[in-house]
DNA sequence: TATGAATGAGCATTCATTCAT
DNA sequence: AATGAATGAATGCTCATTCAT
């Protein structure tokens, strides 16, 4: 039993030996120029030692697009730190971490975007981004609402109230599309797109949303809206 | 010579109309699920007649994008007419033409995605996506200014002054990473994102931003940064 | 009458140029790197052309070796004049016309001997070439008979006995076989082997050879064989 | 270290199985007709294999080709004795293995044309001829010394004149033309040229022409020349 | 567990040939 | 007579997957 364990120890981490293995030939070489014979190499292992621990090329992308995920997750759960009420600039700095201002970050946006083109056709693989965005947009949205004035400040009595939440979902939704946006010019644009640019661009997509967010009774809907 | 501009311009129909297949099977089976063979049918023709009109499988995948490219760029300039000062809502409502609000639309948009990834690890792609990205940020940095209340208004005599284009490149660049990132998320997860969150979340990113732009003599730099 | 005959002798001419464009292509690309559109290119013709005036693509390698062909048997016609009786100097400076001395001597043994490899299983190629070499060799049996004294001299009164034929034969078969491995080395190797290598090497073959041959009374056979 | 070479060794064995069986598919077929899978069929392996233990089909005919060119070499080690000085006849004789005198000469004799016509337009095949061609030359120059007298008894001191080298090499450039030559006739008129009738060719060539250059203090040069 | 030799289906690509004009 | 666009069969090659060791 105990040795059961190990070996189910080692087993998981040759997979993510393996997996990122994938990461690294996928960041070289793009995803359909990836062979298993080069991830192999890049894991210093043999051919037959992948298949043995996957069951195919897919799971290993799968496994490879998972471990991007969860170290962006992980990175997220750090930042998600309580909000300093009103401090907007501190949130829109912390944002950045998302965005690929330095080598890790261009390398793992190098990944997310090939996994991107096949999701489309590959409906595991298009369901693991879907669940992924709804996380990463709950955990936003909840973090956003610390941005808020307390509610007592506000004169409310209720906790948050769900016409809140909907603002926070709404500036969540924002949020990620202005990352999104931003990390895939300057990930296919890097010469151009330093880290000055793309803060730069955050900060003008940000800023102006979440002060308003941010101002107790106001909306984030631009008032044409309303 | 009548002859040979006849024959030049079937030429030039038919690698559209295999092109325009190509982005039709692109469409359905994704960039890396595309065999030429189903490029061929699709277009009605023989695997040898699209050898015929280009060099290789890539030259057909890059004809695709060109004609993605194309029609987006046409668009542009149709939806860059003169701006009424001041009229941000108008202008938001024509950026919505880019994101995938309707069928045609998230079609461009899943053959856009689809390229991105390839465009990492392939030089020619990734090329070609540059020039049309800042093709694309000089025409709105253009249109944008006219955002702005004219110069006589603002007491200044100059045309357009550096610092203003500046301001305008800004706002151009935050536009379009709001497009891309609306359009990504909207494309990979379209169950969630109807037409209706997209517009909300485009409304949201560029309105308070637009606005400020839109005012006269402010920057569109958040104040943190001033 | 006159129309047809006109048409016919065109016929006959496109048939050459296009086989004389045939042998410069297979003197650039080899036989195997000939394709029939480059063969029309150089014929200054369309592919439907060439296809026009052939059956086949074989059919346009066949007249091309033909032409070949042609051309040598012409030159040996012209060589093979009336040998002075013992002058084996002459005789065997002749020969060196038929190895590759000169510029317009490679590129023949070139197109040569890209039909050899391709004759031995082409049946077609093959008889052309057992045509070819027979009538070679019955010419120059022919020829070599007159390196010898006159039959008076020799105090015979037949013309020529059989035994002088088969000597002469198996003459004639020394020198082709000379000039065939002379010119292979010589086409496969031209940096070595200059007009002055090959020359002397035909020279060192030939002339103890045919002085034997040319003396009267003696037979061609090594004497170990007598 | 012993378990790597097994496998190193299986490797050469198996390369050395599949380019005899690309000999024989050659053989058969013509270089032309030689297909991958047909070579494969022939090694009883598949066309993975083929291509798992060759870069490219081009590998598996120079393969093929260094095979030939091995067993030929070969062989002539074995018949680079030493040479009985004068003893032309003996000499003459073991030449005639390298004409297609048998059935195992012939199969070879049509492997090694059918590369003659490919070496034109193909500079790695040339290069290898030309390898092989002086190899062969070297090694025929060596031997051929054997075959005059020994010095001393040619009242010389030296071992090996300047002149005598050079002699002898101009010998050995006829002989291995001669080679060429009959084995060119007869692989490609195999119902004329029988053994016999090689053989006669060879020896009328050679035999003239070697008992001059065994005889001492003679040059091999026609004496016109001289 | 781990190896890596072997498999074979699937792909892009080539090119002689056809045929409507 | 001549064109050249279109055909499609045939080939080399790739690479995920299998399996005996």
């Amino acid at each position: 039993m105990l040795k059961t364990k190990k070996i189910s120890e080692k087993n998981r981490e040759q997979r993510r030996v393996i997996a990122n293995a994938a990461i690294s030939v996928i960041h070289q070489a793009g995803l359909e120029g990836t062979r298993l014979r080069d991830v192999a190499r890049a894991a210093n292992v043999t051919t037959g030692a992948v298949t043995h621990y996957f069951d195919s090329k897919d799971a290993v992308l799968v496994a490879a697009l998972e471990e991007v995920v969860q170290n962006t997750l992980d990175r997220i759960d750090q930042g998600m730190a309580q909000n300093q009420p009103g401090d907007v600039d501190a949130f829109v700095a912390r944002m950045s971490a998302y965005i690929p201002v330095d080598e890790e970050g261009r390398r793992e946006w190098r990944v997310w975007l090939s996994f991107w083109g096949r999701a489309i056709a590959d409906p595991v693989l298009c369901k693991m981004h879907q669940d992924y965005y709804r996380a990463f947009t709950d955990k936003l949205t909840i973090s956003l609402l610390t941005l808020r004035p307390s509610p007592p400040a506000r004169g409310v009595t209720q906790a948050t109230s769900a016409q809140e939440m909907a603002m926070a979902r709404e500036c969540a939704d924002a949020v990620i599309a202005a990352i999104d946006g931003i990390g895939t010019r300057a990930t296919l644009d890097p010469d151009l797109w330093d880290a000055e640019r793309q803060r730069q661009t955050l900060a003008a997509l940000l800023s102006p949303l979440l002060q308003r967010f941010a101002s107790a009774g106001e909306t984030v809907s631009p008032p044409s809206k309303g």
